[in-house]
DNA sequence: CCGAGGATCATCT
DNA sequence: GATGATCCTCGGT
């Protein structure tokens, strides 16, 4: 509670700014991402995300368009989920121009509303573990594969402006093996539902 | 706190 | 046939 309320300067837009991906990455951070379910809004601001732009070689795009990257390709606000280790799912925000293939990966969120249910999709209590990792996001929110090739708000997902950060930390990405020196994270500093430090 | 290992399968080579 | 934009558990320190 403390950590949002401690910025208290609004998102002066009303929606981000997706055309330069890499920026993009940091422009996410404090915005909340919002899934309208039957059951209630379930929603959380962002605190950190990952840049995978046009050449670079861990993004899925980097051989070019195939049935599960398609997405990537699209406009700019199109989401792009994809299973990974036969068993999680990862939400992603493309951006960029059409035909390019760029995308930012969202990695955790701050929850904001919602949290019971939250709870409920994760079978978990601990409000720290809810939502601090990518496919740890998707479950709470309860987002399905098939949003993938949607625009933002036809899936019922979007984005709210919610508040800007006090102090953005830029480091490598996590888990990959290609392009690993790309300083393409960015999380906020003192947030305590980043996936890791 | 930290590292190792396993789960599990669609996608790509 | 191998890999992977992950997560959880377990054992050691």
């Amino acid at each position: 509670m403390t950590e949002s309320m401690s910025s208290k300067t609004r998102h002066p837009k009303s929606s981000p700014d997706l055309n330069d991906t890499v920026h993009a990455a940091r422009n996410l951070l404090g915005w909340k991402l919002v899934h309208a379910t039957p059951a209630g809004r379930i929603a959380g601001y962002i605190v950190e995300t990952e840049a995978y732009p046009d050449q670079d070689p861990a993004s899925h795009a980097f051989r070019g368009p195939s049935t599960r990257n398609a997405a990537m390709f699209e406009d700019k606000g199109t989401i792009y989920m994809y299973r990974i280790y036969g068993m999680h799912l990862c939400f992603n925000i493309v951006t960029g121009k059409p035909g390019v293939g760029e995308a930012v990966l969202v990695r955790a969120l701050q929850p904001a509303e919602g949290i019971d249910l939250m709870k409920r999709n994760r079978g978990l209590d601990a409000e720290q573990k809810l939502t601090n990792g990518p496919a740890n996001l998707v479950q709470a929110l309860g987002m399905q594969q098939d949003y993938t090739g949607t625009k933002l708000s036809e899936a019922h997902v979007y984005l709210e402006p919610g508040f800007v950060p006090e102090e953005i930390i830029q480091t490598t990405r996590i888990g990959i093996t290609k392009a690993a020196e790309q300083p393409w994270r960015f999380y906020i500093g003192g947030s305590s539902y980043v996936s890791k430090r």
